[in-house]
DNA sequence: AAGAGACTCAACCGCTCACAC
DNA sequence: AGTGTGAGCGGTTGAGTCTCT
């Protein structure tokens, strides 16, 4: 009654900026168990410190298993500019006829190559019309400046998919763009997630499997071999994530130092089943060497909250445009500027 | 080698929409 | 019908990186 929308969060209370390794496996671990009804709830039923509309975007547009990341085909930017034509901006829309690509990705490419190169079509066309120039096919910016890691993950969680894409790029076949609309809309991804949001596997082992496939790919980037991640066999057998049922878990997770591998013993001395210790401790060594924990100096630990020090996952000199660097704190960001 | 500017993209902000009551 | 709340959308920002000079 005219007091103005209430925030949706308390800005003062939760974390802002780019997501940490062990925000974005809490949200993960979480919504692969419970789903995402509500999203305001959730970071608090995920013990993240993060505001709901943060945790739906971060979601939506880099953690959902179904989500294509890396490069554009030449297809799919012109099927964007074709979209656009008709749609204006629409990315939500335009989106929803590119599988596996989000609305904020495609804005982000139409705003950074898309649009100029569209605008010089047209004024190419209005000059010279008639004329076809299919040059523009060469200049898929996007394509060549977007990392290989990106294309990794994408292949790790959706292989065929990726094999598809990847093969179509170095060999524009003859299928016509509106075809290959056709196709991905239909066949390419089908999205795991239910419609509560639960991703659907069936069964733990796949749920497991499958979050590990695309955390592996997702936190591999800069491996920048095509081999496989040097999963540890926890991988292999039914392994259960903690999730916000053991709080204390993720609280020891995002306290942890360097980890000590013979120095495994029970955090709590006396509470947990030695399966569960024996549990944990695999699933903590499998974290550490995903997020590269356990080649940190050690002296510093990764509480979450406003003043969480990130780890850097970054190899020196490996990281170009497109990297994942969203969750990477520049240690001391003073860096250039 | 260093600095400046350009580029990229993840994340935030604020608004609108949809729905429940 | 009016109000409150949560979700979703589009625009914008800012930090990191690259490229040019």
């Amino acid at each position: 009654m005219g007091k103005g929308r209430a925030p949706c969060c308390d800005k003062d209370k939760v974390k802002r900026g780019p997501w940490s390794p062990s925000e974005d496996m809490r949200l993960i671990s979480f919504i692969q168990k419970h789903g995402h009804q509500n999203w305001r709830a959730l970071p608090k039923q995920a013990g993240l410190l993060r505001c709901g509309k943060s945790c739906r975007l971060r979601w939506i547009n880099y953690l959902r298993p179904d989500v294509k990341r890396g490069n554009f085909t030449k297809d799919e930017e012109d099927a964007i500019i074709r979209l656009h034509e008709t749609m204006g901006n629409k990315w939500s829309k335009i989106a929803s006829h590119l599988p596996g690509r989000t609305d904020n990705e495609i804005k982000n490419v139409w705003n950074t190559h898309l649009k100029k190169r569209s605008v010089s079509n047209n004024e190419k066309t209005h000059k010279k019309d008639g004329s076809k120039e299919s040059s523009m096919a060469t200049s898929s910016s996007s394509s060549s400046c977007i990392s290989s890691y990106t294309r990794e993950a994408f292949a790790m969680a959706v292989p065929d998919k990726a094999q598809d894409s990847e093969t179509h790029q170095l060999s524009n076949n003859g299928s016509s763009p509106s075809e290959e609309l056709e196709g991905l809309s239909s066949s390419s991804i089908s999205s795991n997630v239910t419609n509560s949001g639960q991703v659907g596997v069936s069964n733990p082992e796949d749920q497991v499997g499958s979050l590990f496939n695309f955390i592996g790919g997702y936190y591999d980037a800069n491996n920048n071999t095509s081999e496989e991640v040097n999963k540890p066999d926890i991988l292999d057998t039914a392994f259960d994530i903690p999730l916000e049922s053991d709080l204390e878990f993720w609280n020891m997770l995002d306290s942890l130092g360097p980890f000590q591998p013979e120095g495994i013993e029970s955090h709590d001395g006396n509470q947990s089943s030695n399966f569960e210790e024996v549990e944990n401790n695999k699933w903590l060594l499998y974290l550490e060497q995903e997020l590269g924990l356990e080649s940190m100096d050690g002296s510093e630990d990764e509480p979450l909250g406003p003043e969480t020090n990130d780890m850097v996952l970054k190899p020196e000199g490996e990281m170009g445009m497109g990297h994942y660097h969203s969750t990477v704190q520049p240690h001391e960001s003073n860096a250039t500027k």
